[in-house]
DNA sequence: CAAAAACCTGACCTTTTGGTGTGTTTTTTC
DNA sequence: GAAAAAACACACCAAAAGGTCAGGTTTTTG
């Protein structure tokens, strides 16, 4: 009885399988700590299997990973003059907090790369992203300038928009802690982004 | 010849070289990537020596995520009512800055063990935490009841005060190339209190 | 100053693990 | 429907790494 994975598309599955195995595993016991076994195991295929379409463990990782900044790209949304600022950052506020409820997989991954030094980060990944500050930085300087906002600087702005949007995803584990609860729910992610925005519209003097 | 290390400090002194190293090497290379070679090779001692002192890797493990731990207790600073929202708040974001700047690699040592879950940290840690965030939050309820600070929730400020602090140290490899810099200077650290403290009192409605 | 305690270390052993090799089965192509 | 390509999987291997051990040296103690 042969299965009717659409035809070609067994690869795809399979790949997918592992990668979404392979994230789970390298987030809880790390690059090393990270068996091809383990990884396997969780996909449910044999190792040599894993092996086969990804020819080690360093290439299960890169996969990983540039899927992650993939994602992490697509759902930041964008910061753009025309929007104003308040609408901006509203915007941009909502995309996050979004994001790190939606897939703290990704998060994750990609904090402990930094974390860990950006051993496995390419050189154009890290200059792409001082591009990317430099740009929307520049956007909040118009702004600043027509005094349309508080003269904040938007380097440290941008900063802390990251963190603590963030923070919800990477250390969910604490913050569910702290909160005593076991998962996060619906309107977990409205709630935050409604105190997330009012504040940090608040700091920048857009009441 | 013999060296002159007080009388009973051998064991201190190894145990401190010891545990400088394997800070390092857990924070890049990770648990299970560290090797227990590669820290006695950074403390410059044999395996076996580091071995005789800690049982085994894991000892040492534990041994680094309580020095860090006592650390960050040591250093959070606190929160007092008589102190007043607004000098309370500057305080307690000096200090987590400091904290940050001065020693990044406890502040990573302990994100990536609540990334990956908190698998090694005690139960008493979490309750513990738990317990001083409730505690802290009585607080600024006390503060918004009387008036004396806008009405947000205390537990998500307390949140994005942590996160926003500590994204310099998890972060700082991030930071520094975003701002294409090779190291943090002593002005950083006060221009980043400052930008934080304004920012954070602004929303708070503290101004 | 001798006995005891603490410290040090090279050699060794065992387990884990990344990765290979080889052959088999399934699917696709023509 | 046969040949080719893709997918699958068992058995195996070499290297790495955690940890032990037995014997040595240094320091402390009384």
């Amino acid at each position: 009885m042969k299965k009717n994975n659409k035809p070609q598309k067994v690869r795809a599955v399979s790949i997918d399988k592992i990668l979404t195995a392979a994230q789970d595993v390298f987030i809880t016991q790390g690059y090393k700590g990270a068996t091809v076994q383990s990884i396997a195991d969780n996909a449910g295929l044999p190792k040599a299997n894993v092996l086969y379409y990804f020819q080690n463990k360093e290439n299960i990782y890169h996969a990983v990973l540039e899927q992650t900044l993939t994602m992490w790209d697509e759902g930041i949304g964008d910061i753009t003059i025309e929007d104003g600022p308040k609408l901006a950052i509203e915007k941009f506020i909502r995309a996050k907090v979004t994001m790190s409820f939606k897939n703290p997989k990704a998060s994750k991954i990609y904090a402990m790369e930094i974390i860990q030094g950006a051993q496995h980060l390419q050189d154009f990944a890290r200059t792409y992203q001082r591009q990317w500050v430099r740009e929307k930085a520049k956007i909040f300087k118009y702004w600043i300038d027509k005094g349309e906002m508080q003269d904040i600087d938007p380097v440290n702005l941008i900063f802390l928009i990251w963190s603590s949007t963030q923070h919800y995803a990477d250390f969910d584990n604490q913050v569910l802690t702290i909160m005593n609860r076991a998962d996060y729910e619906k309107d977990d992610i409205e709630h935050v982004t409604n105190f997330l925005t009012s504040f940090i519209l608040r700091g920048c003097g857009l009441t």
